[in-house]
DNA sequence: GAAATTATCGTGAGCGCTAACATTCGAATC
DNA sequence: GATTCGAATGTTAGCGCTCACGATAATTTC
């Protein structure tokens, strides 16, 4: 079926054709100084002669300095963990790093032994973006084993406690959620509700502390899937309601659904309706109307994630973290509460 | 700085503590059928008892079977590329493979080095997700260094003929683009505009194959970027135009940057406009108003990418498409040409 | 100019695993 | 009961690379 496959080239091939030992190929391709230039340059003529390239599954066997990290996430559509990822990469890849990413199934439990068995070999360095629930199982399961090589991004979810700046990395949405609360009571609205996704008990939490602060009983939180489809369902009951006047949504896509239910529902925004999303996602900018929502900046998580690894990994101090505050963005999905909403009053 | 690192449990470990040869231990944990019942009970009872994992890494030095697939993309956040990335995966699990991922960056250029260099050893099975130049070139470069173990999704750009069943899976945009185009045409619209996205020649060929054998000139194709603010961009001239009554756009994404541009021009849709995307991303039915679209079963790709892979690596008849082909998808972006429009005429 | 350094390079072992070949042992065959 | 055979296991070698050393030559030191 295949022509015999030609035996790839190895470290000795080079050697041989540099007329040098295995050993100094192998510091030429590590950049070791304790080579003569002289020799160098030949060991890099032979290599490009011959096309040869490290084998990395050889290199990690005989124990040489890490140089690769796995990320394990779950859906990698979704804003946030895209981008996050594309953090992890920017980083990793300026490091010299190689970044594999694994990818989870939300809907799937995992065993500790699946989860292990998605690294290259036991100890190996990961990155968890956790964002859900089974993200956020995984990256205990992982801190159990081998805490020294792992850090995770997001986190706190399922009331589990996993703070400890020391591997975790995560974005301060709580107070963000808390300040677009109280941007929308500035506004007059009696009170705001919360469609949740499922997990970020942090921006749940903000957003509850800013409607307590206010002496307002925060309304029963209302929850939501993933999906816009399941946001939209959710949010049809939401809007049905006239009292309902400012929604905060646990992310945009959320937000869509909501807009678009209350498009269904024949409700204006933002003369009847205030919205607001978390991401900041690209087409928020962009949507009829333009979505307000909250810059969160996870590629720069992604980035603090790898040097905070890398610095677990490295040692050295732990890098200080290099990202921008969540802030809110107010586009045209917010607005006064309605006229009709408001008791007695001016004009 | 650490405490000294435990050693990694290993199969001869696993061996000592069953009372067997370490070469029986590989033949459990390779599921072979030469080990009597009693010793492999046995040796998991030893296994599960030490925690032992396989190291990766020596498994491919070792040279046993292939279990692992790379696969080459750029950007993951897009949803054509998510979806594919989707299929891989739920293939490759099921078929017990892992899957690594690399995210290249699509605003550089690679070389050849970079590129292979990718791949955890040279000859490693590779898929590319190719939907833009950097991947295309990515996948000619695999090709011509390892057609064996290289497959590839999307394709045909840069005017490169890539074709050949046997390593490139695709779905057939071209057809389904005419069929949008005509459909269009059949509401009454004079012509199409196409706004095209930086790749993909065959939308752009189909919408071009229905004009002409409509006996229309194609209009100028206009070109965006991938990104909703740059066809959002783009798509103000053409919106400004009254003439122009129906665009066909490269990807949902670019719709929604074109129903924005339509909306501050002041345009309504589908009243005065009629706007098509490509994708049926998720957001495209929860749009005000809903995208028409079209239906790309990405996820069939990526699994029949795997699927190719697997038999291209292991033997075995080459496995038939299994699919779902594009479909348009009518929804409320489109409608009939505005009343002007028409010269002189009925109601 | 002999001893002590330093730069440069080579040798041997081993990472954890699998392929290929040997070996043992009980059951089947005649 | 000697022979054959197959199932079950063990032994050896080696994948491509890096580490820890040892060896050699080129300098420097006094």
């Amino acid at each position: 079926m295949s022509a015999a496959e030609p035996r790839a080239v190895s470290i000795f091939d080079v050697a041989k054709l540099a007329g040098v030992s295995h050993q100094t190929v192998s510091r030429v391709i590590n950049d070791s100084p304790q080579v003569a230039d002289a020799t160098r340059a030949r060991v890099h003529a032979a290599i490009t002669e011959l096309g040869y390239r490290p084998n990395r599954s050889a290199r990690t066997l005989a124990g040489g300095a890490v140089r690769s990290v796995t990320v394990l996430t779950t859906d990698t559509s979704l804003y946030g963990t895209a981008e996050t990822l594309r953090g992890v990469e920017d980083a990793a890849r300026a490091a010299g790093f190689t970044v594999l990413i694994s990818v989870l199934d939300p809907e799937q439990t995992y065993s500790e032994d699946d989860i292990l068995s998605r690294l290259p070999h036991d100890g190996a360095p990961a990155i968890v973006v956790a964002h859900d629930e089974t993200t956020t199982r995984a990256m205990q399961m992982l801190q159990k084993t081998q805490a020294r090589a792992t850090v995770a991004t997001g986190g706190e979810h399922l009331g589990v406690e996993l703070d400890g700046a020391d591997w975790l990395v995560s974005l301060d949405d709580r107070t963000v959620a808390a300040r677009a609360t109280k941007y929308l009571l500035s506004m007059g609205h009696a009170t705001v509700h919360y469609l949740a996704i499922p997990s970020k008990a942090s921006r749940r939490a903000g957003w509850a502390a800013a409607l307590e602060a206010a002496g307002i009983e925060p309304p029963p939180v209302v929850h939501s899937g993933w999906t816009i489809g399941s946001a939209y369902e959710t949010a049809l009951k939401l809007v049905a309601d006239p009292d309902v006047t400012a929604i905060l949504c646990g992310n945009d896509d959320l937000a869509f659904g909501v807009l678009y239910a209350a498009h269904r529902a024949g409700r204006t925004v933002p003369g009847d309706l205030s919205v607001i999303g978390f991401d900041d996602s690209p087409l928020a900018a962009y949507h009829v109307p333009p979505l307000t929502t909250v810059d969160l900046d996870f590629r720069g998580v992604g980035r603090g994630a790898f040097e905070l690894l890398r610095q677990k990994l490295e040692g050295g101090r732990q890098p200080r973290p290099a990202w921008r505050s969540p802030e809110l963005i107010v586009r045209e999905t917010t607005g006064p509460v309605p006229r009709r909403q408001i008791p007695k009053g001016q004009s």
